[in-house]
DNA sequence: TGACAATATGTCAGATCTGACATAATATAA
DNA sequence: TTATATTATGTCAGATCTGACATATTGTCA
């Protein structure tokens, strides 16, 4: 299992040791954690195109570059709604986003 | 403007009186609010399609019916989280959440 | 290698969201 | 109409998320 998606997995305080383990998580929960995990990916790309380091994007944000390293890991901590909202101040729109997580 | 799309730009704390009121807004938090709008809506209909009751819906989703109510009136209060969660708990995948938003 | 830039991780106080409750408003049927 | 079901609104304590900070780790280039 890839590094990014065994933190995101860990969303929700489910702790992966293997494979199995994810025999833990419902339907439900394992596709709102792959739909964020989606959207973090879609944030690091969009960072990249314009060029920005997290500390840079997090200045646009009003946030910290600690926060956007978080938000690009997939980390529990992180809401849906912040993903989104950063998504959408570095120019992503609702069709973009969208396709970030079909 | 109609009642809901109001309500749901009231997010954040904007209080709506008026269209010209709108310029207040910038294009990322109109987006926010029309994209968690679209969730809202499709929660509606989503729950209509399976013939459920806020209150039944609300003790699918251990929450409660007021809630659910805040949940499809755009109420601020509520998180995109929470949308998708109980969309994905009446059955909604990620193609259709994505198509929701669009 | 060392120096520097960039990214990742851990923590926490304050901000925001949540379920629950009470109650108001609206719909539906007799 | 009146009852009853359903939906909407207001509030709040507890839960979760957030920005900020310190610090660790990783990447890059001379």
């Amino acid at each position: 299992m890839d590094k990014k998606k065994k933190k995101a997995i860990e969303s929700k305080g489910y702790k992966v040791g293997s494979v199995d383990e994810l025999l833990g998580l419902n339907a439900d929960e394992m596709e709102y954690i792959e739909l964020k995990l989606s959207l973090s990916q879609a944030l690091t790309k969009h960072r990249k195109k314009s060029k920005l380091t997290q500390a840079q994007l997090a200045k646009r944000l009003k946030s910290s570059q600690s926060r956007v390293a978080k938000m690009e890991n997939g980390d529990p901590s992180v809401s849906v709604d912040l993903l989104i909202k950063s998504l959408l101040a570095l120019g992503a729109d609702k069709n973009s986003i969208a396709k970030a997580i079909i």
